[in-house]
DNA sequence: GTCTATATTGCGATAGAC
DNA sequence: GTCTATCGCAATATAGAC
């Protein structure tokens, strides 16, 4: 097996880390689901806070991806789409991602939130950038909350992945739920119609739902 | 101090448990915060499970005014106004409720998770039905995919203040970031206007955002 | 590289004095 | 109601045999 318990403990460590946090998790528990001795993880990754820092500069680097986008040369829309279905694959590729996300969000006193909102800050001005260029390029509508803009669509586009497992449960009394697709498409186009400049000629017949809108 | 300690003790567990999580707080972290001995606990709560549970069901029940509304009296778009206004005055008046919410949803095999699912499947409903009669008086778009709508309204409303930890330390390198108010009202008023039923008279020249929605 | 055995610490809980 | 003292246990970590 040579040193592939080392595979094996990070592979199961960055699941139950994700699963129950940090201090929820002994390496008892981590050994025994891995199924080697519980000194590996010393020899390996030095201490218990090692093994999780690795676990988690792993689940970082997957959100690199969605940060090698060349904002400018995008249509702002298409720079929206493109990163919800970006953030579709980062979730799809590591299902463990949001969790130490949101683990980070709860708890920010914790480890090694350095990187993590390195990242976090990356992703933000790249959303920040596209939908300013879309107001000064009259897509969107000239009185846009930018800053309140990029946290919706942050959130419309992550929120799915982080409610799956209650919604799971409490699914069985209810009709069917929308798969992670469906939902993601659908809740960037109702973002993007939200706040799309209006059509002139609805100018003299004010939508209901702008009636008292203030931005 | 008579049984003040009793209060003492919630106060402090409450806001411990909902900042690092039940596993990562000890019965004397709380105790010395709360400057009383550690035997209290035991005497007032039975045990560590039971002085969570105690601070739990304070905050579930927070929610339930989130849920005395009159559905069907209302107009379907007023309702999800109402809503955002309720969850922005359960927030403010319980700034530890999210917290608990959202550390239910990222470990649903921790404790107490059936009150928990009873509300969040109270609110699904509520607002499952709103949006269903919007669609069917018209107000909304016909192809609206409902169970959709609805998790982008919940994530809409809420996300902003799971992030607002995150956000105030990378805010110094930004511009200003929106309140509270500012950016749910913002939110709601995009939401409402992207599910909105089109102006018959852009049937004709449909908008860009609609150009690949397939719903 | 892997395992056994053990050192050390901090945990939840409570008996019993006051 | 409150405090001291302590029990039993599980945690992380590592020394040392193989």
């Amino acid at each position: 097996m040579k040193q592939d318990s080392r595979d094996r403990i990070l592979q199961t460590a960055t699941a139950l880390f994700a699963e129950k946090g940090y201090d929820s998790v002994s390496l008892r528990d981590i050994t025994a689901a891995a199924g080697v001795n519980i000194s590996m993880i010393s020899y390996y990754f030095g201490s218990k806070k090692g093994l999780y820092d690795a676990a988690l500069a792993a689940q970082l680097s997957e959100l690199s991806s969605l940060l090698s986008m060349d904002a400018d040369a995008m249509d702002p829309r298409t720079l929206v789409r493109e990163y919800a279905e970006r953030a579709i694959r980062a979730h799809e590729k590591n299902p463990h991602l949001l969790k130490y996300i949101f683990r980070a969000l709860l708890s920010p006193s914790a480890a090694q939130t350095g990187l993590f909102e390195a990242a976090v800050s990356r992703i933000y001005d790249l959303l920040d950038h596209a939908l300013t260029r879309g107001v000064q390029e009259g897509l969107f509508r000239p009185d846009l909350d930018v800053p309140s803009a990029v946290l919706l669509l942050a959130g419309t586009v992550n929120f799915h992945y982080i409610s799956t497992p209650v919604r799971d449960r409490i699914a069985a009394e209810k009709r069917v739920l929308p798969d992670e697709r469906t939902y993601v498409s659908h809740a960037v186009e109702v973002f993007l119609r939200g706040i799309e400049k209006p059509n002139p000629r609805d100018a003299e017949t004010p939508s209901p739902a702008s009636a008292d809108a203030d931005f």
